[in-house]
DNA sequence: GTAAATGTGAGTATTGTAGTCATATTAGGG
DNA sequence: CCCTAATATGACTACAATACTCACATTTAC
């Protein structure tokens, strides 16, 4: 039970977006080059980023693609969910006719607890408060580094 | 996002077994027909479940599969990492060469929270737990039919 | 018109999953 | 020893999802 490459792969380039200075567009080959995806997939990602409003792009010369809107304002939840569709843990959560004691089970009720959990989790945080965190945490830990030399 | 069918069934399988009286069997043709699982099937997570020590089986006339331990002892982790091995959300969780942000990711972080949550809310339910929870619901869920009509 | 960008449909290779089938193994009881 | 009732298991199939690639289309600025 993994997130796939594709939602990590978004998640990645939504930050590095959320490091671009306001009003000023990147390019997709930039990201797939710094974040180490390739090129032609992250197309398709940054394509599915556009479409549910997440990623503003503009085509030709002098374009590229910049967040849509503010960077604090988008959860890691919105992207995952964006991306990969609803998170759904247990099969008996979504379909119905799977299982025939919806009404009663508690395997169910437990299953849901875990996933809202989790959920409220990668809801609670936005891409620019991951953004500041991996910055200060990078501080740190090159700090560290340079006291150790 | 979802967990396998295998896991799915071997929980239900699980829950079965914990509703048969100590000492006694029960046949895996049995589980097939009550729990609706395809019994090729069953007869294979059956096998998983034997090796990772949850099940006790023996073969021949007379034979059968049991709980190998009291069902309070066994957890819905237990049953899901047996099989469907560790619950891993995120790549970078696992595979350290994968990203060499490791030390300061903040995104690895939050997975990592998640993930914790999850696996305890998993880990806080034993089968005995479950199958008596369900038991009580469904006795309210007859009664509640039983007055409306 | 050309160069610089994103957009996208079709295709591929690999893997994982759900499930089947045939056959082996084990045990009890005549 | 043989029959029957049970689990055990390796090989196989069908299908779907994933992670890509490729070629080409489209848009825009100059």
């Amino acid at each position: 039970m993994r997130i796939s490459m594709t939602g990590e792969y978004a998640v990645r380039a939504m930050i590095h977006l959320s490091s671009i200075s306001k009003g000023k567009v990147t390019h997709i080959s930039d990201i797939s080059k710094e974040q180490n995806i390739p090129e032609t997939l992250l197309r398709k990602i940054m394509g599915q980023l556009v479409k549910i409003g997440l990623v503003r792009s503009s085509r030709g010369k002098g374009g590229g693609v910049m967040l849509a809107k503010p960077g604090d304002s988008i959860s890691l939840l919105d992207i995952i969910q964006g991306i990969e569709g609803q998170i759904i843990l247990n099969q008996c959560l979504v379909d119905e006719k799977y299982c025939d004691q919806t009404s009663y089970c508690a395997v169910r009720k437990v299953w849901q607890q875990a996933q809202d959990q989790m959920l409220s989790i990668l809801n609670g945080k936005s891409i620019c408060d991951l953004a500041n965190e991996s910055n200060r945490n990078f501080l740190e830990f090159s700090n560290n580094k340079q006291t150790l030399n």
